[in-house]
DNA sequence: GTCTATAAAGAGATAGAC
DNA sequence: GTCTATCTCTTTATAGAC
C-alpha cells in the first residue's frame, strides 16, 4: 500500500478534512445551487476553509463532479452486473433491475440526484450522460424482451414505457428523504406495485 | 388598447426583437445551462443584440425568470379551473387533470421545464414553488377522493401514489419531443394507461 | 431600440509561506 | 493541510451616445 492519499481513515488529532468530506460538501452545494452556480467561495465558506485548500484535496473544480457522478454510475451499472440481472425470465430480471435502482438511488441519493441534473455541458458531463444512455438501453432491452415474453404489455411504444417507469423511479430523488418513515425496501415494493399495476384499485 | 408595449405585433420593417423573442431565447439558455450560470453574455449573443439592449425589454435577468414560470404556473393553474377538474367522479376529476398537465407540458414544453427545475434559490423562485405546491395538493386531495371512492388503490399511501404519478408526468420533459412522431393526445393516452393500469400485460 | 464603454464585484486557479 | 495574497477573466448592471 502506499503512504500517501491510500487510506482516508481518521488519523487522531486534527488531521483536517478528509477528500471524502470536501467532496459531501461539494455535492450538497452542487445540488442546491447547480454545479455552475457553485463558486469554489461558496465550498470553502460551507467547509469552513480557504479556497485554495480545496485544491489541495481536488485539482480542479471539475474533478469533484467527476468523482460525484463516477460513484451514481458505478452503483447503476452494478445492479446490470448482479447475477439477478442476468438469470430468470425477463419479467424477473426487469423487476430485479427496478428493485436495484431504487436501493442505488436511495442510498447514494445526493450522487444520482446531480447525475439526473447533468447536461452535457462539458467533457465530464457528456460522458457521463453516455454512460447513462448505456444504462437506460440495456433496460429497453428488458422491456422489449418483456413484450416478446408476453409479461409486459405491448400496445404502447416500448420506448415509451420504459421512459415512463424510469422517469417515475428517478423522480424519487425529489421528495424521498432517508430519514423519513419508509425505508428503502419498502419504498422499492411501492415503486414496483404501481408501477406494474398501476393505481387502479384491483 | 396603451399605445407603449402592449401589442407584439409584428410590426413591418425592422421594430428590433420583441418582448416575447427575447424570453424564447433566454428561457432557452436558461434550460441549456441552468438560470444562474446563464450570463446575460450568453443571451445576447444568442439573440445577436448586446447585453445592454437586453435590459430595454427585462429590467433585471431575474424578470426573465419571473415571466417565464409565470407561463408554465399560469397554465398548469388552469387546468384545474376547468370544469371537467370540478365535475364527475374522483376518478373522472383525476383523469381530467392529469390528461390536462401533459397537455400543458407538451404546449409550454419549455416553461414547464424550467419550473420543473427551480430549486428555490431566490425570491422569484420560493414563489413560483409555492404556487407548484397549491397544484400539487390539489391533485393530492383528489387521489385521496379517488381512495375513499373506491376507485385508486388504498393499499399504498396517498402521497406516495400522488409523487410517483407526476414524477412519471413530469418526467416527460426530459425526452419529449413536438416534433417527434407522438402528438400531445398520444401521450396523454399512454401515460394514463400506465398510471392506471400499469405496465403488465392484461 | 441598440450601441460602446465602464464600473464594481466575484469567478477559477496559482504561488509561496507556515 | 491550510493559509493569505494575487492574477486574470467574467459577471450583472448602468451611463450616455446615436
Amino acid at each position: 500500500m502506499s503512504h500517501s492519499e491510500a487510506a482516508p481513515a481518521p488519523k487522531r488529532g486534527r488531521p483536517g478534512l478528509s477528500r471524502h468530506d470536501v467532496l459531501e460538501a461539494a455535492v450538497a452545494a452542487f445540488i442546491e445551487h447547480g454545479y455552475d452556480a457553485t463558486s469554489m467561495g461558496m465550498l470553502s465558506s460551507r467547509l469552513g476553509l480557504s479556497k485554495a485548500a480545496i485544491y489541495h484535496h481536488f485539482p480542479a473544480k471539475v474533478e469533484l463532479l467527476s468523482a460525484a457522478l463516477d460513484e451514481a454510475l458505478g452503483g447503476l451499472e452494478g445492479v446490470l452486473r448482479q447475477e439477478g440481472a442476468t438469470t430468470g425470465t425477463a419479467e424477473q430480471r426487469l423487476a430485479f433491475v427496478m428493485r436495484g435502482a431504487v436501493h442505488v438511488l436511495v442510498e447514494r441519493l445526493p450522487y444520482v440526484t446531480l447525475l439526473l441534473r447533468v447536461r452535457g455541458n462539458s467533457e465530464v458531463e457528456r460522458a457521463a450522460l453516455e454512460r447513462r444512455r448505456a444504462f437506460d438501453h440495456a433496460v429497453t432491452a428488458l422491456v422489449i424482451e418483456g413484450r416478446n415474453e408476453g409479461s409486459v404489455r405491448s400496445d404502447i411504444d416500448a420506448s415509451v414505457v420504459t421512459r415512463l417507469l424510469f422517469g417515475m423511479i428517478n423522480s424519487i430523488v425529489e421528495w424521498y428523504r432517508p430519514e423519513g418513515p419508509e425505508s428503502a425496501d419498502q419504498l422499492a415494493n411501492d415503486v414496483l406495485a404501481v408501477a406494474l399495476e398501476g393505481l387502479s384499485a384491483t
